[in-house]
DNA sequence: GGCCAGGACTCAA
DNA sequence: TTGAGTCATGGC
Protein backbone atom coordinates (compact mmCIF):
# COMPACT_ATOMS: atom_id res chain seq x y z
CA UNK A 1 0.00 0.00 0.00
CA UNK A 2 1.16 3.52 -0.53
CA UNK A 3 0.74 6.95 2.13
CA UNK A 4 0.09 9.75 -0.49
CA UNK A 5 1.33 13.06 0.72
CA UNK A 6 0.48 16.69 0.41
CA UNK A 7 4.18 18.13 0.69
CA UNK A 8 7.40 15.97 -0.61
CA UNK A 9 9.77 14.95 1.68
CA UNK A 10 13.74 14.38 1.13
CA UNK A 11 13.75 10.60 1.69
CA UNK A 12 17.31 10.48 0.83
CA UNK A 13 18.05 12.85 3.73
CA UNK A 14 15.64 10.69 6.03
CA UNK A 15 17.68 7.74 4.79
CA UNK A 16 20.59 9.19 5.54
CA UNK A 17 19.73 10.00 9.04
CA UNK A 18 18.08 7.29 10.23
CA UNK A 19 21.08 5.38 9.08
CA UNK A 20 23.98 7.58 10.12
CA UNK A 21 26.71 5.06 11.14
CA UNK A 22 25.30 4.14 14.28
CA UNK A 23 23.93 0.77 15.58
CA UNK A 24 20.29 1.21 15.53
CA UNK A 25 18.20 -2.16 16.94
CA UNK A 26 15.20 -1.24 16.39
CA UNK A 27 14.87 -0.54 12.76
CA UNK A 28 16.97 -1.44 9.61
CA UNK A 29 17.52 0.47 6.66
CA UNK A 30 18.69 -1.37 3.85
CA UNK A 31 18.98 0.11 0.09
CA UNK A 32 16.53 2.52 -0.19
CA UNK A 33 14.12 0.65 2.47
CA UNK A 34 13.29 0.67 6.41
CA UNK A 35 12.24 -2.82 7.74
CA UNK A 36 10.85 -2.61 11.51
CA UNK A 37 8.92 -5.00 13.19
CA UNK A 38 5.36 -3.91 15.13
CA UNK A 39 3.35 -5.25 17.45
CA UNK A 40 -0.59 -5.04 17.21
CA UNK A 41 -2.86 -6.84 19.50
CA UNK A 42 -0.45 -9.47 19.92
CA UNK A 43 -0.20 -10.08 16.45
CA UNK A 44 3.60 -9.49 14.92
CA UNK A 45 4.04 -7.68 12.00
CA UNK A 46 6.83 -6.77 9.59
CA UNK A 47 6.63 -4.14 7.09
CA UNK A 48 9.22 -2.68 4.41
CA UNK A 49 8.98 1.20 4.25
CA UNK A 50 10.38 3.09 0.96
CA UNK A 51 9.69 6.53 0.49
CA UNK A 52 9.71 8.76 -2.23
CA UNK A 53 9.04 11.95 -2.90
CA UNK A 54 5.20 12.46 -2.73
CA UNK A 55 4.20 8.89 -1.52
CA UNK A 56 5.49 6.08 1.18
CA UNK A 57 5.28 2.66 -0.04
CA UNK A 58 4.76 0.13 2.82
CA UNK A 59 4.62 -3.55 2.41
CA UNK A 60 3.46 -6.03 4.47
CA UNK A 61 6.11 -9.03 4.76
CA UNK A 62 4.80 -10.62 7.68
CA UNK A 63 1.63 -9.89 8.78
CA UNK A 64 -1.78 -8.06 7.04
CA UNK A 65 -1.91 -4.44 6.23
CA UNK A 66 -3.14 -2.52 9.23
CA UNK A 67 -3.92 1.10 9.64
CA UNK A 68 -2.12 1.78 13.33
CA UNK A 69 1.28 0.74 11.60
CA UNK A 70 0.24 3.14 8.96
CA UNK A 71 -0.85 5.70 11.87
CA UNK A 72 2.81 5.01 13.49
CA UNK A 73 4.95 5.69 10.39
CA UNK A 74 3.00 8.80 9.59
CA UNK A 75 3.93 10.28 12.83
CA UNK A 76 7.01 8.67 13.12
CA UNK A 77 8.19 10.69 10.00
CA UNK A 78 6.13 13.39 10.75
CA UNK A 79 4.28 13.24 7.11
CA UNK A 80 1.53 15.68 7.48
CA UNK A 81 3.67 19.02 8.61
CA UNK A 82 4.15 21.71 6.16
CA UNK A 83 7.51 22.73 6.66
CA UNK A 84 6.49 25.79 4.48
CA UNK A 85 7.19 28.15 7.89
CA UNK A 86 10.01 26.92 8.76
CA UNK A 87 11.84 27.21 5.55
CA UNK A 88 10.76 31.14 5.65
CA UNK A 89 12.16 31.32 8.75
CA UNK A 90 15.82 29.53 8.07
CA UNK A 91 16.22 32.12 4.85
CA UNK A 92 15.81 35.35 6.92
CA UNK A 93 18.63 33.74 9.19
CA UNK A 94 21.85 34.66 7.13
CA UNK A 95 24.11 31.54 8.82
CA UNK A 96 21.40 28.99 8.88
CA UNK A 97 19.85 30.17 6.12
CA UNK A 98 21.63 26.90 3.96
CA UNK A 99 19.65 24.62 5.95
CA UNK A 100 16.47 25.72 4.20
CA UNK A 101 18.24 24.14 0.58
CA UNK A 102 20.59 21.43 1.92
CA UNK A 103 18.09 19.77 3.71
CA UNK A 104 15.35 20.49 1.95
CA UNK A 105 12.16 18.65 2.85
CA UNK A 106 13.75 16.57 6.09
CA UNK A 107 11.57 15.06 8.56
CA UNK A 108 12.31 15.27 12.05
CA UNK A 109 12.07 11.63 12.83
CA UNK A 110 10.89 10.88 15.90
CA UNK A 111 9.66 8.08 18.46
CA UNK A 112 5.99 7.56 18.57
CA UNK A 113 6.18 5.20 21.50
CA UNK A 114 6.41 7.34 24.47
CA UNK A 115 7.97 4.74 26.51
CA UNK A 116 10.45 3.52 24.08
CA UNK A 117 11.52 7.34 23.79
CA UNK A 118 12.33 7.40 27.61
CA UNK A 119 14.09 4.71 28.00
CA UNK A 120 16.43 5.62 24.89
CA UNK A 121 16.90 9.23 26.68
CA UNK A 122 18.01 7.51 30.05
CA UNK A 123 20.09 5.12 28.34
CA UNK A 124 21.79 8.16 26.47
CA UNK A 125 21.95 10.51 29.13
CA UNK A 126 25.52 11.54 29.31
CA UNK A 127 27.42 9.30 27.33
CA UNK A 128 28.70 9.58 24.00
CA UNK A 129 25.93 8.58 21.19
CA UNK A 130 28.30 4.86 20.19
CA UNK A 131 27.72 3.58 23.47
CA UNK A 132 24.22 4.87 23.57
CA UNK A 133 23.39 2.58 21.03
CA UNK A 134 25.42 -0.18 22.35
CA UNK A 135 23.30 -0.58 25.64
CA UNK A 136 20.05 -0.29 23.92
CA UNK A 137 20.89 -3.05 21.63
CA UNK A 138 21.67 -4.98 24.41
CA UNK A 139 18.81 -4.05 26.50
CA UNK A 140 16.21 -4.45 23.11
CA UNK A 141 18.13 -7.90 22.36
CA UNK A 142 18.03 -9.24 26.07
CA UNK A 143 14.16 -8.01 26.87
CA UNK A 144 12.93 -7.66 23.56
CA UNK A 145 10.42 -9.59 21.19
CA UNK A 146 11.24 -10.40 17.49
CA UNK A 147 10.52 -12.09 14.24
CA UNK A 148 12.70 -14.16 12.03
CA UNK A 149 12.70 -13.45 8.72
CA UNK A 150 14.88 -13.99 5.70
CA UNK A 151 17.98 -14.35 7.81
CA UNK A 152 17.42 -11.38 9.77
CA UNK A 153 15.98 -10.68 13.05
CA UNK A 154 13.71 -8.21 13.51
CA UNK A 155 13.71 -6.82 17.06
CA UNK A 156 10.31 -5.06 18.94
CA UNK A 157 11.35 -2.82 21.52
CA UNK A 158 10.39 -4.61 25.44
CA UNK A 159 7.42 -3.63 26.97
CA UNK A 160 7.24 -1.70 30.24
CA UNK A 161 5.89 -4.97 31.89
CA UNK A 162 8.63 -6.77 30.98
CA UNK A 163 11.28 -4.24 31.48
CA UNK A 164 9.67 -3.81 34.92
CA UNK A 165 10.73 -6.74 36.32
CA UNK A 166 14.25 -7.07 34.83
CA UNK A 167 17.26 -8.39 37.43
CA UNK A 168 18.75 -4.85 38.09
CA UNK A 169 22.23 -6.80 37.87
CA UNK A 170 21.57 -8.20 34.81
CA UNK A 171 21.65 -4.66 33.42
CA UNK A 172 24.51 -3.77 35.27
CA UNK A 173 26.22 -6.17 33.52
CA UNK A 174 25.05 -4.77 30.19
CA UNK A 175 27.18 -1.85 31.40
CA UNK A 176 23.98 0.28 32.43
CA UNK A 177 25.04 2.52 35.30
CA UNK A 178 23.35 1.74 38.72
CA UNK A 179 21.58 5.19 37.97
CA UNK A 180 20.49 4.26 34.34
CA UNK A 181 19.16 0.72 36.25
CA UNK A 182 17.24 2.69 37.99
CA UNK A 183 15.66 4.89 36.15
CA UNK A 184 14.92 1.77 33.57
CA UNK A 185 13.13 0.08 36.57
CA UNK A 186 11.12 3.18 37.79
CA UNK A 187 10.06 4.15 34.46
CA UNK A 188 8.79 0.94 33.30
CA UNK A 189 6.79 0.44 36.87
CA UNK A 190 5.10 3.89 36.44
CA UNK A 191 3.77 2.92 32.76
CA UNK A 192 2.99 -0.47 34.31
CA UNK A 193 1.01 1.30 37.13
CA UNK A 194 -0.47 4.27 34.96
CA UNK A 195 1.28 6.94 36.50
CA UNK A 196 2.16 7.86 33.15
CA UNK A 197 0.75 7.02 29.33
CA UNK A 198 0.99 9.11 25.79
CA UNK A 199 -2.32 9.38 26.37
CA UNK A 200 -2.10 10.65 29.36
CA UNK A 201 0.73 13.63 28.67
CA UNK A 202 -1.28 14.50 25.61
CA UNK A 203 -4.54 15.73 27.04
CA UNK A 204 -2.00 18.33 29.23
CA UNK A 205 -1.03 22.12 28.84
CA UNK A 206 3.05 21.92 28.26
CA UNK A 207 3.92 23.05 31.76
CA UNK A 208 1.74 19.72 33.35
CA UNK A 209 3.56 17.78 30.88
CA UNK A 210 7.04 18.50 31.99
CA UNK A 211 5.83 18.47 35.53
CA UNK A 212 4.55 14.74 35.54
CA UNK A 213 7.86 13.59 32.97
CA UNK A 214 10.25 15.28 35.24
CA UNK A 215 8.29 13.88 38.56
CA UNK A 216 10.03 10.30 37.53
CA UNK A 217 13.09 9.78 38.60
CA UNK A 218 15.61 10.34 36.18
CA UNK A 219 14.15 12.43 33.95
CA UNK A 220 15.44 16.13 34.36
CA UNK A 221 14.81 18.84 31.90
CA UNK A 222 16.90 17.75 29.15
CA UNK A 223 15.69 13.89 28.84
CA UNK A 224 11.43 15.66 29.41
CA UNK A 225 11.90 17.81 26.46
CA UNK A 226 13.26 15.34 24.44
CA UNK A 227 10.64 13.17 24.68
CA UNK A 228 8.28 16.17 24.06
CA UNK A 229 10.00 16.86 20.81
CA UNK A 230 10.25 13.28 19.82
CA UNK A 231 7.31 11.26 21.03
CA UNK A 232 5.27 13.82 21.93
CA UNK A 233 5.86 16.38 18.58
CA UNK A 234 5.48 19.39 20.73
CA UNK A 235 6.95 22.03 17.78
CA UNK A 236 8.00 24.15 21.01
CA UNK A 237 10.07 21.45 23.03
CA UNK A 238 14.15 22.51 23.29
CA UNK A 239 15.77 20.04 25.51
CA UNK A 240 18.27 22.33 27.07
CA UNK A 241 21.14 21.84 27.58
CA UNK A 242 22.26 19.69 24.97
CA UNK A 243 25.53 18.73 24.45
CA UNK A 244 25.18 18.46 20.43
CA UNK A 245 22.64 21.57 20.41
CA UNK A 246 25.32 23.58 22.13
CA UNK A 247 28.18 22.17 20.09
CA UNK A 248 26.13 23.10 16.60
CA UNK A 249 25.71 26.79 17.70
CA UNK A 250 28.99 27.18 18.76
CA UNK A 251 30.07 25.81 15.32
CA UNK A 252 28.06 27.97 14.03
CA UNK A 253 29.01 31.07 15.71
CA UNK A 254 25.79 31.52 17.28
CA UNK A 255 27.03 31.15 20.59
CA UNK A 256 30.85 31.92 21.91
CA UNK A 257 30.66 29.44 24.85
CA UNK A 258 28.27 26.76 26.89
CA UNK A 259 27.08 29.09 29.86
CA UNK A 260 26.23 32.04 27.72
CA UNK A 261 22.88 31.38 26.29
CA UNK A 262 21.06 34.68 25.37
CA UNK A 263 22.18 34.29 21.96
CA UNK A 264 20.60 30.77 21.85
CA UNK A 265 17.27 32.19 23.61
CA UNK A 266 17.00 34.93 21.15
CA UNK A 267 17.23 32.43 18.31
CA UNK A 268 14.75 30.07 19.60
CA UNK A 269 12.51 33.15 20.12
CA UNK A 270 12.37 33.87 16.25
CA UNK A 271 11.78 30.18 15.69
CA UNK A 272 8.64 29.94 17.75
CA UNK A 273 6.94 27.29 16.54
CA UNK A 274 9.48 25.46 15.21
CA UNK A 275 12.43 25.26 17.99
CA UNK A 276 11.83 21.70 17.56
CA UNK A 277 12.27 21.94 14.03
CA UNK A 278 15.73 23.83 14.47
CA UNK A 279 17.49 21.56 16.94
CA UNK A 280 16.53 18.96 14.92
CA UNK A 281 18.12 20.31 11.46
CA UNK A 282 21.41 21.71 14.29
CA UNK A 283 21.85 18.07 14.97
CA UNK A 284 21.41 17.31 11.30
CA UNK A 285 24.36 19.78 10.53
CA UNK A 286 26.66 17.79 12.72
CA UNK A 287 26.21 14.80 11.47
CA UNK A 288 28.56 15.24 8.31
CA UNK A 289 31.18 17.87 8.99
CA UNK A 290 31.36 20.51 11.81
CA UNK A 291 30.08 23.78 10.03
CA UNK A 292 31.93 26.37 11.23
C1' DG B 1 45.76 10.22 29.66
C1' DG B 2 42.43 13.71 29.83
C1' DC B 3 38.31 15.52 28.34
C1' DC B 4 33.90 14.90 26.64
C1' DA B 5 29.59 12.50 25.79
C1' DG B 6 22.24 14.18 22.61
C1' DG B 7 22.38 14.38 32.18
C1' DA B 8 20.35 13.67 36.75
C1' DC B 9 20.83 13.40 41.46
C1' DT B 10 22.02 15.04 46.15
C1' DC B 11 23.48 18.29 49.29
C1' DA B 12 25.33 22.53 50.82
C1' DA B 13 25.18 27.54 51.08
C1' DT C 1 18.43 29.08 43.02
C1' DT C 2 23.04 28.18 42.07
C1' DG C 3 27.23 25.46 42.39
C1' DA C 4 30.21 21.54 43.39
C1' DG C 5 30.52 16.69 43.86
C1' DT C 6 29.07 12.12 42.33
C1' DC C 7 27.76 8.46 39.29
C1' DA C 8 29.83 5.68 35.34
C1' DT C 9 32.10 4.09 31.13
C1' DG C 10 33.33 4.32 26.35
C1' DG C 11 35.32 7.10 22.48
C1' DC C 12 38.68 9.84 20.60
Amino acid sequence: MEITLSQPINSEELLWFLSRGYDETIYKVEGKSIYRAFLVDNEKMLVRITPGSLSVKIDWLVGQPDQSVIDFITEWFDLDTDLSGFYALLRADPVLEYMADEYKGLKLAGMPDLFEALCWAIAGQQINLTFAYKLKRRLVERYGDFIDYQDNRYYIFPAPEVLMQADPEELKAMQFSGSKTAYLIHTATAFVDGRISKEMLMALPTEKQLELLTGLKGIGTWTANYVLMKSLRDPGAIPYGDAGLLNALLGHGIISNKKELQDMHALFQRFKGWEAYLVFYLWRSLAIKPVV
